[in-house]
RNA sequence: UGGGGCGUGGCCAAGCGGUAAGGCGCGGGACUUUGGCUCCCGUAUUCGGAGGUUCGAAUCCUCCCGCCCCAA
């Protein structure tokens, strides 16, 4: 267990978030160094970057660290964070499914590469702003949600291992947002008042489609738009303009608003249908990760988040062969969307969650 | 050139004498460490055109233009 005057590196983002974190382990005795990632190359044009780990984030991390009196470092993790993050963002896209950056962001470069680099700091762990709590169980680390409700980000940390776990620290995990904001301003952090971040951080303008659409020119082939019972629509640029539940973008008026219900690569048809349409009772993911220990031996009762703000579901989950999983909801669940992460909660504790099929 | 019906914002569509509903779409905002959803606000000085009746017309009358259907 770490201790007081053990050294930690904290995740520095140059928001409000992962700066309290450092602040806070400072205040608790720690030896802290601060790590803050370069994703992009900074020499190209400035409008390219997006809202996070921009040059001015860096700069603030770099002036909170200096304000509070601890070392600060800036990492270049640009070809991990294109070559896993980005690439799976973009191909995803074209494959006419859904991702989530933010998780693969987390797994496999903050508690990945950020992890063993922080190793040739000196520190065998690493803090990280997020909302969300670690209690050592019996024998194992339990991923819990954040005592505040309303910021819990343990739905984007469910592909985290335990030995992950085990050198991870949120220090936010207790608190409230409110309070972390006015435990900055009391320590006169600059970043007080920064707004949250928000939207895909490496997409400039939020013009995600644009973006897949550059690194992937093949994903704009033309396919067609059908209603539920075949009958053409219309026609779009591409499936990577789409998600389930989709109802903005799709070009056609109707009598009732329409959604995406189903996105096929055979033919690249967009499904669209009324809102009934897209309720679901069951799904299958991939590549879970039993965050706890093993996978269970049969079936487990849980609440199964779908999306990041969806409220986790009671339903039941059946581990299948190769990594997988099959979840059935007790009632059913509006716009499943593959690509998206199902993860599973037994009360606040993770107990797993897998990539919807 | 016999009969009937219809023309309202990008689309659909209410209104049928009292001063332009609503839905879709679109734009903006809120929410949000993913996308989507949701919510809020906005979106026709004007009803195919020209006259006329009336205190007042998209609504009544006349003519014209353009569509559609049935019969030939």
């Amino acid at each position: 267990m770490s201790t007081p005057s053990t050294r930690i590196a904290v995740a520095m983002s140059g928001g409000v978030d992962s700066s309290v974190a450092a602040a806070l382990l400072v205040e608790q005795g720690y030896d802290v160094v601060g790590l803050s990632m370069q994703l992009y190359d900074q020499r190209q044009a400035d409008q390219t970057f997006g809202s996070c780990c921009t040059l001015d984030d860096l700069y603030d991390a770099r002036r909170v660290a200096h304000a509070i009196g601890f070392p600060h470092y800036i990492l270049n993790l640009e070809r991990q964070f294109q070559e896993t993050v980005v690439a799976n963002f973009v191909n995803e896209y074209a494959a006419g499914r859904t991702p989530i950056p933010c998780t693969h962001c987390n797994t496999d470069v903050k508690f990945a590469t950020l992890l063993d680099r922080a190793r040739g700091f000196g520190a065998e762990q690493v803090a990280t702003g997020h909302y969300a709590r670690l209690d050592r169980g019996d024998g194992s680390w339990r991923l819990r949600r954040s005592a505040d409700p309303e910021k819990d980000q343990s739905y984007f940390l469910f592909g985290l291992t335990q030995e992950q776990l085990a050198r991870a620290r949120f220090p936010l995990g207790d608190m409230c947002k409110t309070d972390v904001r006015s435990h900055a301003r009391r320590i006169g952090l600059g970043v007080a008042e920064k707004p949250d971040s928000q939207e895909i951080c490496f997409v400039p303008d939020g013009d995600h489609a644009a973006f897949v659409a550059r690194r992937r020119p093949d994903s704009t082939e033309s396919g067609p738009i059908v209603d539920e019972q075949g009958r053409t629509l219309g026609s779009h640029g591409g499936v990577h303009r789409f998600t389930i539940g989709q109802r903005k973008g799709l070009g056609l008026s109707a009598a009732i608003p329409l959604y995406v219900t189903q996105i096929s690569m055979d033919n690249r048809s967009v499904t669209v249908g009324p809102r009934q349409a897209l309720e679901r009772s069951t799904l299958t993911a991939s590549d879970v990760n039993w965050i706890a220990g093993p996978a269970p031996s049969g079936p487990v009762r849980a609440c199964v988040q779908i999306r990041h703000r969806h409220t986790a579901a009671p339903a039941t989950v059946r581990p299948l062969d190769s990594g997988r999983a099959e979840v059935s909801f007790d009632t059913p669940q509006s716009a499943i969307t593959p690509g998206q992460a199902a993860v599973f909660y037994d009360g606040d504790a993770v107990l797993g969650g897998g990539w919807i099929d």
